[in-house]
DNA sequence: GCCGTTTTCGGCCCGACTGTTTTCAGTCG
């Protein structure tokens, strides 16, 4: 039972209990846990044992760690199951239509026995749902209407196919006379790996005429709300968005208010009212006397810093704002340092023509190059990768001449740049490496990984993996848990014990920048650094333009709030080859 | 259901919009 599949159940809970018009903390006691959970880079299964058990995690008291404890026991919560036996099938997915809450699914279900999204779809076509209490032929429309853009399907979408449409969106707006200034927020200025709808703020002295420009502007395939301050619509291909424009005194605020998350928020507020403050996307207020009703005058909320700073709170960067005890560490002033696009000097595992990459290696070097690093790392897969066109042990000879003639050229040239050696050898099956001692005596370091027999249990998984890390033969360790975000589930593997092992055998743990897996993820990479996990940003690229991936890795580090120094790309040259040096004289 | 340099009991975020209402419930972010 992983973590995942916890705060799903967890999550359910709380779906249900709205429904049944529980009270509305015992419910957000719910959602808390489970965003808690997810937040979480330890299995559960083995919190269990740590000191204080499961209620010593935030969010987490005697009743929720009782289930969850019999789910890891037994695979099954009682609770849920007799939640859920009071409903037909299917039931959660009809709280999944947006416009349909917990109140009108109870109220569809009691009065017309709709308990499916397809009872419900059919429900409207008879106009039934119209004669319901406070329900009307409008809402009955905007349901289907709902219920037809579902079955569309509006997964989240990817990070990395996000973040350059929201940039442009963005560029527009700022090109505008009327606005002052213009972000995206939401969960794609958190950086998080995958996005729903875009959320875009803007702030002006005439929101109305910005919102005109936007509506107009064509960007948009379907406008479906156009007002004076905010305007919402899909871009082409389906993905919602939200533009809101407000007044430049309250920028800060919105911002704040606009990039959440939820939890975060709900944070700020909390200490805002033990402050007599209270916070909304406007500033903040001193909270009125009794009797008065106004809130007067904002004393913050220009800036998002003067929002914290009226909460006693450093400025804490968006990648954060998780509810993951971030604004503890502000209010202690001891937020992490984190690691900036600037910071990143290489990129150490990428892939040529050799095997199944589209660059050569003088191509890639140029490429790096005009991107200011001083070194990068070529890394072709090892030869039994055959769906990779793995390279052949003779020719990882010919790339250490072509190597060592490139450098020799830099050299000649003045040029402060090198290009190291590596190999992405594959942990095979039984845990081998898939690599002899000659050709690991060719190049500068190596770097492990899986690519098959992934279907293997977890405990397996981790000891074919522990195996190769304490070969002494690894220098770093790739895509760690093998997910494909939006496609593949990561392969099982003790995440916890894979990071000890790194710890003790000092091997480097990749974040791999490729959008589509971000893999340690934000968690995972947070435990490697509480856990003294050495850590190492690849792009892991095929093409010259996947060198542009490193900032998605560099946004998901923040995410682990991990720093720079503990990155080892962020090293100079010398560095790196000293560490590599010691790690193969089995010093380090 | 969780939590505590104001509390082990009594608190627990905030506002906008919509459609249905004669003053507000439900939903959303």
């Amino acid at each position: 039972m992983t973590n995942e599949q916890i705060a799903r159940q967890l999550e359910q809970i709380a779906l249900l209990l709205q429904v049944e018009d529980a009270n509305t903390f015992r419910i957000r006691s719910y959602e808390r846990a489970a965003e808690a959970i997810r937040g979480l880079g330890e299995e559960l299964s083995v919190l269990r044992h740590a000191e204080g058990g499961l209620e010593a995690l935030p969010g987490i008291g005697e009743a929720i760690a009782q289930k969850i404890e019999e789910l890891l026991d037994t695979g099954e919560l009682t609770y849920l199951r007799e939640l859920l036996a009071q409903y037909p099938e299917g039931f959660l997915e009809l709280l999944r239509i947006p416009g349909l809450g917990p109140k009108r699914a109870a109220l569809v279900f009691h009065e017309l026995g709709v308990g499916t999204v397809d009872a419900l779809e059919e429900a409207c076509i008879r106009e039934q749902v119209r004669e319901l209490k406070g329900m009307g032929a409008k809402s009955e429309a905007k349901l289907l209407d709902a219920i037809a853009k579902y079955w569309q399907g509006r997964e989240r979408a990817l990070l990395g196919d996000m973040l350059p449409r929201a940039e442009e969106i963005v560029g527009f707006l700022r090109g505008l006379d009327a606005v002052i200034a213009a972000d995206y927020a939401g969960s794609a200025r958190r950086g998080r790996e995958t996005v729903g709808d875009l959320d875009v703020l803007a702030s002006s002295k005439d929101p109305a005429a910005v919102c005109r420009a936007f509506a107009e502007a064509g960007i948009l395939a379907e406008v479906e709300l156009a007002g004076d301050t905010k305007v919402s619509g899909y871009l082409p291909g389906g993905r919602q968005v939200d533009l809101r424009v407000v007044e430049p005194e309250s920028w800060g605020a919105a911002l704040v208010y606009f990039t959440g998350s939820q939890q975060h928020n709900i944070r700020l507020r909390e200490r805002a009212q033990a402050r007599g403050l209270r916070v909304n996307e406007y500033g903040v207020y001193r909270e009125p006397a009794e009797g008065d009703e106004a809130l007067g005058e904002p004393i913050a909320g220009e800036t998002e810093e003067s929002l914290y700073a009226a909460l006693e709170l450093a400025w804490i960067p968006p990648e954060l704002r998780e509810d993951r005890g971030e604004i503890a560490a502000a209010a202690a002033g001891e937020l992490p340092e984190l690691i900036e696009p600037a910071d990143i000097r290489c990129d150490l595992h990428m892939h040529t023509r050799y095997t199944d990459g589209r660059a050569s290696i003088a191509e890639l070097a140029e490429a790096a190059r005009a991107r200011g690093y001083t070194h990068i790392g070529i890394t072709d897969h090892s030869a039994s990768l055959y769906v990779a066109d793995g390279i052949a042990a003779a020719d990882v000879g010919r790339q250490r001449e072509e190597v060592d003639a490139l450098n020799a050229r830099f050299d000649a040239e003045g040029a402060d740049f090198r290009v190291l050696l590596g190999h992405e050898v594959d942990i095979l099956a039984d845990g081998a490496l898939d690599a002899g001692e000659e050709t690991l005596a060719l190049v500068d370091y190596v770097i492990g990984a899986v690519h098959q027999g992934m279907s293997a249990d977890a405990d397996r998984m981790t000891a074919r993996v522990i195996g190769a890390l304490a070969s002494g033969h690894v220098d770093m360790f790739a895509h760690p848990t093998g997910r494909i975000l939006l496609g593949r589930d990561a392969y099982g593997l003790h995440v916890g014990e894979v990071v000890a092992a790194a710890a003790e055998h000092d091997v480097a743990l990749e974040i791999n920048a490729s959008p589509d897996r971000l893999d340690l993820s934000d968690v995972h990479a947070r435990l490697a650094v509480e856990r003294g996990v050495r850590l190492c940003i690849n792009t892991d690229a095929h093409a010259l333009g996947h060198l542009e991936f490193m900032r998605f890795g560099v946004i998901t580090a923040r995410r682990g709030w991990v720093p720079p120094e503990v990155v080892i790309n962020t090293w100079p040259l010398p560095r790196l080859l000293e560490w590599l040096t010691a790690r193969r004289s089995g010093c380090s």
